[in-house]
DNA sequence: GACATCTAGTCGCACTGCAACTAGTTCTGA
DNA sequence: TCAGAACTAGTTGCAGTGCGACTAGATGTC
């Protein structure tokens, strides 16, 4: 069945865990938070991950393994990875990794809608944003201390989500000087104009 | 009705193109193509753009104003935005713009993985993405470079988008290098003798 | 005259996100 | 010691989105 799955992020996450053996649905959550993955795979959604692990089995890039037994809880189906699922998984890292997708995110598009705000409101919100990714950059920080002694590839994602957060905030500092400054405005009538002229 | 409507980019660009007056979907399509906005706003799908626009009409957001009749082309019904439309608008602008929020893109979730597959291959796969995306930020400065008498408002987003690209060429160039000259690099046995210990 | 492209819109499914609900277990502080 | 919080473990349902395919007339192009 090369019923070709639609690759996720999800679907990655679970398929890449079960490399280290056999487990079931809950043990992967666990996993994923235990290593900090959550801040790039979004397993918050419990729902989700039970329905991918589902479609993953029904697709045979996964099959179950039997049951796990513990006395304290209910007993819990493992699952583990095929052949097939081994492949998917490097097939898709490998096209993820080597080519950049556009997947939309709101705050490009919102800035494209933005000369329906005064600059004055702007300056507002762009401050509010600026503090958040401040935090943001000071909590990475601190996780990547904590994460010193470990090898380098353990903490990449990190390393990359800092590197965009940083320059996200070097942006949104500098675009606040312009507007603060004056240099950078803008005002209605004008663009009105502007719109009229260019019917 | 205010049955609060999930915000998404493409409703907001729906309804701020109609800030500058009445129109019919495929309009709305063709301006957002004409303006560049379609790098930001994913209207490539049309279905989803047609079940949007009657979704906010559903909500009360944007009303039919009568239909436009041209010769040439079947009868296109237009919209208008409504009051409630317009506050959407602004609350959603005022919301993304303040707050950053995750939403899990592909990449940070590959990379989390990468330490399945070999840093030789690690290598290639990169050495493709900068490639991919220094034509990206060559096509945007071409584009800013024809659009650059417009007032600075109406790109801004390509700034923002010119600053990340940037910002991600320079995280991979430099992974690149020390992949390259042997200071960053890992193995399989080495990670799991890791994973065994921490369990 | 054939084929491509543009205009304009519809159908349907597979998947995702979000919220709520169940139900047992273990921890914690008054 | 007993209530309530927090964790373990999983299910149900719906609204929203992405993606692909299909229709069908109009216009351009070799």
């Amino acid at each position: 069945m090369t019923t070709t799955f639609r690759r996720s992020p999800l679907a990655l996450a679970i398929l890449s865990l079960l490399e280290n053996g056999p487990l079931h649905p809950y043990g992967i959550q666990r996993l994923i938070k235990q290593w900090g993955k959550d801040q790039v795979v979004n397993v918050g959604q419990r729902a989700s991950l039970y329905r991918m692990i589902d479609r993953l089995a029904e697709a045979d890039l996964i099959t179950t393994s039997g049951t796990d037994r513990d006395e304290r809880y209910p007993e819990r189906t493992t699952y583990e990875l095929t052949d097939a699922g081994r492949a998917a998984t490097r097939q898709w890292l490998a096209e993820i990794v080597s080519t950049p997708r556009n997947e939309f995110p709101e705050f490009p598009a919102a800035l494209s809608f933005l000369l329906m705000l005064t600059p004055e409101t702007t300056i507002d919100l762009l401050a509010r944003r600026r503090d958040h990714l401040t935090r943001q950059l000071a909590d990475l920080d601190t996780a990547m201390l904590a994460a010193a002694r470990l090898p380098r590839i353990i903490m990449i994602e990190d390393e990359y989500v800092r590197a965009m957060t940083r320059a996200e905030l070097s942006w949104v500092e500098s675009t606040l000087e312009a507007l603060r400054d004056g240099s950078f405005t803008w005002d209605q009538e004008e663009l009105g104009r502007l719109a009229a002229a260019s019917q």
